[in-house]
DNA sequence: GTCTATACAGCGATAGAC
DNA sequence: GTCTATCGCTGTATAGAC
């Protein structure tokens, strides 16, 4: 999860931009309903009302946020994918996406973050939600095919798609819980070497 | 997650039996942060304030939800141990404790559901949402080792027990967000058939 | 032991002045 | 683009009635 924005000066204009980078960091960190206009508004030295004028309500803050990370994600495995390493090689890059910076680094995955939240999340929001996993999901059946051979619609390839999304997400949530951040590579190394070695 | 609790005639005294076991319900369904004490009055019939005399601060409500779904949870792997299946029927038997009990139940792990919001909880919870976890993983490395052979201390047995359990919880997740709760089982499944057949 | 009444700070949100 | 003022809701606390 490093993927950390570059804090250039706040050239005028893109506040925006700011709020939804404080924003992003304040959710991967605490969830959606763990942080507040308040505390975006601290970060940036003014008052929560300010925030409010570049987004209207929370909604629309928490999705844009969501759709601005998504597309950066998207971003980072296309970078994998013209990498052209092997599939074995490109699923542990995959994994490390999901690693934190540093041992005292609780965020984690945005969406990860989100999903937990699903059932309370305000409404334009579970379906970008939703829409990152699929993105997800898609692109790790395309490696998966070439990794265990079959092709990337088979059900054999998506179930194993979801699982290894679903291993992240969890180990991600138990890294945090936890204090220790190398469950994550540590459960997706044992993941990836259970898999039958027929593919190319 | 069947384990429903019993709805007795509401005989004076347990009210705080049942404020808690909505509490639970709640916080299944929603989060530590997605339920207030106006719903559970609610549901009760009474005001807010009413709960607040059975339980004086949220976060008191919400340890002690844990600490009786722990001991219900502990309780289930108990049975599951004295059943004497075979470890692969038992590992099948605690995939299924994480089953939601019906399609349009949105409801999850009362502590996987608080796991996502660790950094968020007040003081209490998250030891007790870390001892939910530790109990199962020391239960899950008993199994796996008969299982896998080894010891249940064994470093990679260990690994084995976080994995599982971190797919479980993942696997919960997307399961709930895109209503699908077969993933569950089958991510469970695609593991549990992964695992090398060298124990008995 | 169970509940009512009341009060207060923090949050999301809106309207309007500068 | 930012501020003041104001609103309703939530969690919390206290006092007191039965």
């Amino acid at each position: 999860m490093v993927m950390a924005e570059r804090s250039r000066s706040p050239a005028k204009g893109d506040t925006k931009q700011r709020i939804l980078q404080l924003a992003t960091e304040l959710i991967r960190a605490r969830g959606c309903h763990g942080f507040t206009f308040h505390d975006v508004a601290a970060e940036l030295g003014t008052s929560h009302v300010a925030v409010h004028h570049h987004f209207k309500t929370k909604a629309l803050l928490v999705d844009a946020a969501v759709r601005a990370y998504t597309e950066r994600f998207v971003a980072e495995l296309d970078a994998i994918t013209r990498s052209e390493a092997s599939a074995d090689q490109q699923l542990r890059r995959y994994a490390e996406l999901f690693e934190p910076a540093s041992d005292d680094d609780d965020r984690i995955c945005l969406c990860g973050a989100l999903a937990a939240e699903i059932a309370t999340l305000p409404d334009p929001v579970p379906a970008s939600v939703r829409a990152f996993f699929e993105q997800n999901e898609v692109w790790l059946a395309k490696v998966l095919a070439k990794r265990v051979g079959g092709r990337p619609t088979t059900a054999r390839v998506q179930q194993l798609a979801r699982s290894f999304l679903a291993l992240l997400e969890g180990a991600m949530l138990g890294a945090r819980t936890f204090g220790d951040r190398s469950r994550i590579l540590s459960a997706a190394q044992l993941w990836l070497d259970s898999l039958p070695a027929d593919g190319r």
